[in-house]
DNA sequence: GTGAAAGCGCTAACAC
DNA sequence: GTGTTAGCGCTTTCAC
């Protein structure tokens, strides 16, 4: 018995046929006579005979392999998005190659670049602004960015980011709030558009949003940000959060600070992570479809590389969930 | 200009050497005159030549790509091992080829069957009895198991799931409580493990362990089954959870029914999600190392693929974290 | 329908 | 040190 897998010539060997005809066979690309695809079945099913894809993929160029690179698998945004991706890429018999690049824009470059010749294209989350992210455009394959982009060619999935904040904000004013702050993620590239969506809200009321900022985008990041927020000169009634791990952090810190929640303050965080449903008061939020988000950035990713013309960028839209965490002002 | 990336020929015909001369200098193989070194360098760096993986793959038989089967990716505990995972084989400049099998038995093995020959080892959870998994030993490149194996000669590391539940019963038995039940996930292979360890520590105490079942490693899941064992005939006075996620939507949905906890009921859970510590209250749960479990699995298939001789099966040690969904009995 | 032959881009002996 | 040569396992014209 040889060493390793049968390869295609001991097939075409067992089967006495050449292996152009086992390639044709294997691949389904052709039909048979009755005889050789006989021949040709049980020459494949004795000796257990599966295809290389590796060779395969240096002839067709094609590997069915996706790239993913993201900025933090336990980031419950990011881990919906690749639940989604996976998912649509299984139905499709493609594989994810994933990187979590940890939210480090060092190494982003080069792992990306060393991904893309081993995919058939990718799917990217990036910090980096829209000038740092030219290269993305000389990887020479498909690829799909996870946020909206406007000066650049890239096909994208994004999400209404500036409209999410107005959207809290005006939640929050509706409720009586006057003093509203923002704590944000100031690497995110998108925290502008936030901050933005917020400050035109308030900015119709005659307002004037309070900025805030964290080192990550986590809760423990949320939790050290609070004191710095909540007993500063001028403490605000309501406090939007860059996403829920931030405000996660955020209330557990304010109530071992001793403020009541929500009466004390209205916390509101965006992501719609699954645990804001489970802490109490229940977390207010804005669903960012982020598994959605994911299918369809795989979705399209598959359309183009079938061929199929771009139909156009998505902007996700934002859907409120309001829960306990943000109550009328006393 | 010719389509596609420049390959190994255009290097060469440029610096006016042979390919082989080129590989070996990409390579770093061997060193050089400093005449050809440098139109070597000059070549490849006008070229932008990045040699190709598939091809150099399908020669040395070796892709730098682990394999990762999972069952769900938002389950906190795998998120984990991926993310410790994902860093050691960064470390080594290995990529994760990522596939969530989504709990789903019957695509299991296809799909894994799929994976192998594409990558140079293999990380696999699987839900499936090590009789049902004999099939692994076929894949024809090495495997680590993330648990326990006895009867497989399949490298693992696994958890002490026994003295996980041992551990917790015993914190719930010197609280005071002596009517103790366990609302497992019977569909995972060490649901019994989880299950004789409590029961092992109430037999000690001369006790019977109430065993519960749910029907998904979820919240949800936890939700739906509070009511059965809370309004039942024998309402237990502590409930130790298979997971933190069951053990997060027992707490929510006890408080909806009327529980005040942890007063009327203790609650504990396993695998120490980040959420616990901001739900109120505040879940206690046994650490189970999911990213060191994921950075050892990887560690010990890189040791593997260098040629190092397996250092024996890991069984990682349980550590209680005792928060305030467990008090003393009234 | 079936097969012969060329070659994807690269590495690994082995000469020189 | 550098080049020649022979493939890795497979697909793909293009004859027959």
């Amino acid at each position: 018995m040889k060493s390793g897998s049968p390869t295609i010539r001991d097939v075409a060997a067992m089967a006495g046929v050449s292996v152009a005809t086992v390639s044709k066979y294997v691949n389904g690309t052709q039909r048979f006579s009755p005889a050789v695809e006989a021949k040709l079945k049980d020459a494949v099913e004795s000796l257990g005979y599966r295809s290389n894809p590796l060779a395969r993929s240096m002839i067709t160029g094609r590997t069915r392999t996706i790239g993913v690179a993201i900025l933090d698998i336990t980031n419950p945004h990011f881990t919906k998005v690749v639940k989604g991706a996976n998912r649509v890429a299984l139905q499709h018999d493609y594989t994810l190659l994933l990187v979590d690049t940890e939210e480090n824009p060092a190494r982003e470059r080069s792992v990306i670049e060393a991904l893309a010749p081993r995919v058939d294209g990718l799917i990217i989350s990036s910090r980096a602004s829209e000038e740092m992210a030219q290269w993305m455009l000389e990887l020479d394959k498909p690829v799909v960015m996870l946020r909206s982009v406007r000066g650049l060619a890239i096909p994208n999935v994004g999400f209404d980011n500036r409209l999410a904040t107005y959207m809290l904000a005006r939640h929050l004013l509706n409720l009586g709030h006057r003093h509203i702050a923002y704590l944000g993620f100031g690497a995110a590239s998108i925290n502008d558009e936030r901050i933005a969506g917020a400050r035109a809200a308030l900015a119709e009321a005659g307002l004037a949003l309070d900025v805030h900022d964290t080192h990550a985008p986590t809760a423990q990041a949320g939790e050290q940000a609070c004191s710095r927020v909540m007993l500063g000169p001028d403490r605000p009634q309501a406090v939007i959060c860059y996403n829920d791990l931030i405000a996660l952090g955020f209330m557990k810190e304010a109530k071992s600070l001793g403020f009541r929640l929500p009466q004390d303050v209205s916390v509101a965080g965006i992501d719609n992570a699954l645990y804001g449903e489970y802490v109490e008061p229940s977390l207010t939020t804005i669903d960012a479809q982020s598994e959605t988000m994911g299918e369809l950035a795989m979705q399209k990713l598959i359309d183009a590389l079938a061929g199929k013309e771009d139909a156009g960028n998505i902007v996700l839209e934002p859907r409120l969930i309001a829960r306990d965490s943000t109550v009328a002002r006393a």
